[in-house]
DNA sequence: CAGCGCCCCTGCCCGC
DNA sequence: TGCGGGCAGGGGCGCT
């Protein structure tokens, strides 16, 4: 479910709700996630505020003095606003509850999720220190890519795909930003041109920035807690699309794995 | 170092 | 209706 766009819309839609909130309480129902979930949370967070909601790629900031609480989604996870009395469901693993009673409420059915502590200075955590740039920052551009993309053989949907070389771009709209590009997903990343990666680059700016434009329509839904928006999926030219005709040509949407991942580009299109 | 598979875990869908 | 296999939007890790 998540990729950065919902992501960012997650961080939206609770920050209203729990930023300036003196925290109450933590509760772990079942702290083994990705990583297991400190046992010294409630101790170094009781009585905390919340200073500020912030993000770095896919993963959640939430700063307090003491420090600051990191947390990711995973493939499964997701984050509610709820009242403190609202019924724990099934895969509800985490509460962060507020002195106002309003409760950040952590569900994750697979569990690659993670809550983690980071300290006053996240960003030299060892998850985060080796982080490529943020994909909307001015820092990222067709000319970074360029230039970081020389003399690598490995293809290029997973070079995008590398969250050192840029962070928050998920199968899905790797997909749809190369088929934008017009960039087959299998080139080697060190033989697409300069002039491919400007295109490419604006693509992946494109494509997210509608993703979070849209996923904001349905913030006030995500955090009344019921559930899912499918905003963008009557959008997606080439995911989830693999023996469907191009919108573009109408050739047969060619399916692969790479990496493990399922790859759908048109073969009339892409080169 | 670059690049590639593996794996963490549950749920769901499909075919038999 | 039950069961096994494959797949899912992430990404760290260990190996070559």
């Amino acid at each position: 479910m998540p990729e950065l766009p919902e992501v960012e819309t997650t961080r939206r839609g609770i920050e209203p709700h729990i930023i300036e909130q003196q925290l109450e309480r933590v509760t772990v129902r079942n702290g083994s996630l990705r990583w297991p979930v400190p046992k010294d949370l409630q101790s170094l967070l009781q009585g905390q505020e919340i200073l500020e909601v912030g993000r770095r790629g896919k993963y959640l900031l939430l700063r307090f003095k003491a420090g600051t609480l990191l947390m990711h989604l995973g493939m499964s996870g997701s984050l509610r606003v709820v009242k403190a009395t609202e019924a724990v469901g099934k895969h509800d693993h985490v509460d962060l509850t507020f002195v106002n009673g309003a409760t950040l409420r952590l569900n994750d059915p697979r569990r690659f999720g993670a809550v983690l502590w980071a300290g006053n200075d996240p960003q030299d955590h060892e998850l985060l220190s080796h982080l490529g740039p943020e994909p909307l920052s001015d820092e990222f551009d067709g000319e970074y890519m360029f230039q970081r993309s020389r003399k690598r053989s490995q293809a290029i949907k997973q070079f995008l795909m590398d969250s050192r070389v840029v962070v928050g771009v998920g199968n899905i709209y790797a997909n749809e930003a190369l088929f934008k590009a017009g960039i087959r997903p299998t080139k080697a990343a060190g033989k697409v041109t300069r002039k491919a990666y400007l295109r490419l680059a604006d693509e992946v700016k494109l494509v997210l920035e509608k993703a979070i434009a849209q996923g904001g329509t349905t913030l006030k839904d995500f955090v009344g807690g019921d559930g899912k928006p499918g905003y963008f999926k009557q959008e997606l030219l080439v995911y989830g699309r693999g023996g469907e005709p191009c919108a573009q040509c109408d050739a047969v949407l060619k399916e692969i794995r790479l990496g493990q991942r399922s790859t759908v580009y048109c073969p009339q299109c892409q080169k």
